[in-house]
DNA sequence: TGGCGCATGTAATGTTATTACATCAATTGC
DNA sequence: GCAATTGATGTAATAACATTACATGCGCCA
């Protein structure tokens, strides 16, 4: 099954955060969407529950903050784990992904036993224009 | 230079974390010593960042919980990447080190130009005990 | 002695996320 | 048609996590 017809509280944090040049916070989120009728915080957590669940969206664990996903999403497309460069000057964030860091972490938790359920990469430190 | 003698504040947190089962939160922290006379949330934030500083501490970014190194601290020894499994189930975390992400990782970065500073790789799931 | 650095104490505030409860609309089964 | 169900929404209140601002105490040393 692939993603469904967004809501329109969907679409428009959708929108906020495509149209936006970086992660966003949930309440950043709220600001921008007070003039689509946005009250209260809970209308941004639900959709973005959404948004994560199929995918559209992830959440930067280390900023507590949110990035439309960089891929394509138009054919159905399940991109395993997702990393990120993090600029702490600019802001930029970089998603990546690789087969070989997929892999070895794999090997690595099934010998532990441990069952994954959601990856986390994030490297934070200054991209080429800040460095 | 080594880690230098731990000051009143950063030893009682230290403890803390030492003695506990596994991460805590910064505000769990506090209660623990409340008898120690802890009184304020920054009690533990400053102790709790010099402890990061001195790699004593791991901060799970995925959890805004804290937890002790598991790694000896005797000699100088500095960890590299770090890599965390958490339980959903059961809240155990375990730490582990390896050094072909830590080069596939640098290498993908320095396709990027990009400048690491700090990494973070949290899998999130079940144990074996909690599968 | 005075200046400095650094750990500390305390209060207030800021930021991020969730719980609880009510309403509304579309769908389903009878 | 009409209850029952499901899922989206609205609103308020609260909980959880973190920082800013300002004051005090203490060791060190020029
Ligand atoms: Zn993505
Ligand atoms: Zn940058
Ligand atoms: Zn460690
Ligand atoms: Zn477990």
């Amino acid at each position: 099954m692939g993603t469904p017809e967004l809501t329109k509280n969907q679409s428009l944090v959708m929108g906020a955060l495509t149209h936006a040049e970086g992660p966003m916070s949930a309440y950043t989120i709220l600001d921008k969407l007070r003039d689509h009728g946005f009250r209260a915080p809970l209308q941004v957590y639900r959709a973005l529950d959404k948004l994560l669940e199929y995918g559209l969206v992830h959440r930067l664990e280390s900023l507590n903050a949110f990035v439309a996903c960089s891929c394509p999403h138009d054919h159905e497309h399940d991109h395993g784990v997702t990393a990120f460069t993090i600029c702490e000057g600019c802001g930029q964030v970089t998603e990546f992904h690789d087969e070989a860091i997929e892999q070895r972490l794999s090997a690595l938790v099934r010998a532990q036993s441990f069952k994954t359920e959601k990856t986390t990469i994030e490297i934070r430190g200054h991209c080429k224009s800040c460095a």
